[in-house]
DNA sequence: CTGAAAGCGCTTACAG
DNA sequence: CTGAAAGCGCTTACAG
């Protein structure tokens, strides 16, 4: 309460007559000193009110803070209530964790404007997301160890899953039921914000720049090996994977004339395909019957209640694991590629 | 690629023949020096890869990290995945960010037993949920600015929201339709673990270390309003909010004889309704007719499809808002109560 | 507007 | 097993 000041080290070396080097030691380094001095020393510390060395002070001294920063493309919020990159959060946490890291969270569109911050105090960086601002990534400590989760970034070491093949066969597995007019819900696809419909005048963003591309990718050979032109299947792109920002897209969608209406969507997520279905179900189209709907993503939103989601499960948890252990150096710093899992469900038997 | 180690301030205040007090001001402090000179450091520190001072430094000699660390009651997994406490950390992270503040997130589990971490290198905590060891509040740096969210902790400041007229707003509107066989589902209300029905053997926890017990209260309140005698509601309890945790429980629940099963669950969360709802339909158990369940928070996955549930919506956005403000000294550091909205959804209308 | 100097609190070879 | 001493990279009064 009346303390002028907190209580140093150094403060409790000279208390007990020791030197600094056995104050650190008895934290630090059980076995470099006596257990009758380390016991002693942390008796008289709890006594003072001294709660053990100050990590500014040692992450300075030491060059290491055992913090990693996760770099997040999205806000914080969108990120924290998305139900794929909080699994992938809980992944790197879990490791970290269990090694004792801890956990910074940055966001990626706050950093390039930021003021210097405490971003470069991290021991290493895991970037999630599509295509981080140059201006982000030049701002981190060059030296320090990177992982790339779902983009790719020069030669660094990256997690990724299997978007082409896992695309192709959940589009050949709703192929396999006559479709008349197909269609594709995007996510972030184009190179300028559109939250609507996907004319020739939109530039799309590439392979190396979105996983979207590969998924679409798949989804063409698979229109491809079904006689179908992809050109002619309509697309739309929404801008953020939330109800509020897809619901809008969707319900231009379903407003079309009934000739007119696409009688399958693949959607680019499940949060994506949820909102089709919950939309669709509120005009009383019924899922699959009138419209079919497949996901991607597998989260367990989709899967609790009928009509379960027909979709592409992956293993985000354990993608965000990869990632940590790959920075913490248990893992091979590699491309490391996860596969995924067929998914289906009452949306698209 | 081959520089041998990082270029410091003071590298680059030899090189360029100026003051590291210069340098620093550059970069912290335009007033301090002529835009001429800052420039220069500018674009040589760009030239060289100096990418602004060290933060580990910085936070030593200023002795302020910039870090606010939440302290969560969960694992970071759990907490993570939750909708009410991921919404409580995006209202966080919203404020911070906004302030030039990162969050760090610490598992109170995982803390007491840890090595000397990052833990204390943080400029404040938020401390959030049930019961946090006091091993756990002892290892933060007494001096620090500290507020606990959804629990009491000494004399500290708070936010909370109104759990005892909430609870008894939804449960009078509930009891407003007869109800034969009510009954409570809590949520880690008991001393002893115990995930199942509670008897007169399980010590419950107090008003002051659980919200739940306050819920309880309110509930109570409506029960004994409408000559009901609490005593004779049986109760069960839950030790994780999750459906995994929560199904076994529901499913003895709804494995009881027609006439000992409820017709009227009040639920201690929206996520605990949701997993009775889904398990009461894959019955072919009609909600409200053959059931009426409450649940409470008010999260989105309750209300996008029918039947919505009946809850009391809380903003735990808000309540993050608020936590972080009190913490960086934006508002009063205070005992803070929120008010939340009774939802009236088809599932016990 | 600029520079010289102290010191934030610790850890770690190193010598004894 | 213990202690004296250097120094991690910065910021900040302070003097000029």
């Amino acid at each position: 309460m009346s303390s002028p000041r907190r209580i140093t080290l150094k403060d409790l070396a000279a208390e007990l007559g020791v030197s600094t080097a056995s104050i650190s030691n008895a934290f630090n380094r059980p076995d470099q000193l006596s257990p009758k001095l380390r016991e002693r020393i942390l008796s008289e510390a709890r006594r003072l009110g001294y709660t053990g060395p100050d990590a500014k002070a040692r992450s300075l001294r030491t060059g290491r803070s055992r913090i990693i920063a996760v770099v997040l493309a999205e806000s914080l919020t969108y990120s924290l209530n998305d139900a794929v990159s909080s699994e992938l959060l809980s992944g790197i946490a879990e490791v970290l964790d269990a090694h004792g890291h801890t956990l910074l969270l940055l966001s990626g569109r706050q950093h390039a404007s930021q003021a210097p911050g405490s971003a470069n105090m991290a021991d290493g960086y895991i970037v999630y997301g599509l295509m981080p601002s140059l201006m982000l990534l030049s701002g981190l400590p060059a030296q320090s160890p990177l992982v790339a989760v779902d983009f790719n970034i020069d030669d660094r070491p990256t997690v990724h899953i299997d978007n082409e093949p896992a695309s192709y066969a959940i589009a050949r597995h709703a192929l396999r039921t006559p479709s008349r007019r197909p269609a594709v819900i995007n996510l972030r696809l184009t190179r300028q914000p559109c939250n609507g419909r996907i004319t020739e005048e939109h530039e799309l963003l590439s392979a190396e720049q979105t996983i979207t591309r590969s998924r679409l990718i798949g989804f063409h050979r698979a229109f491809e090996e079904h006689g179908i032109d992809p050109a002619q299947v309509p697309m739309w792109n929404i801008e953020e994977n939330t109800f509020e920002v897809s619901a809008p897209v969707i319900e231009e969608i379903l407003d079309l004339p009934e000739d007119e209406r696409p009688d399958l969507l693949l959607c680019m997520s499940d949060r994506i395909a949820l909102t089709a279905l919950t939309l669709a179900e509120r005009r009383g189209l019924r899922v699959p019957q009138d419209l079919r709907l497949t996901g991607f993503d597998g989260i367990a939103e989709g899967q609790y209640r009928p009509p379960r989601l027909t979709t592409v499960r992956q293993d985000s948890v354990e993608k965000g694991r990869i990632a940590a252990k790959m920075i913490l150096g248990l893992a091979p710093r590699e491309r490391k590629l996860l596969t995924t899992e067929l998914l289906i469900g009452e949306s698209c038997p």
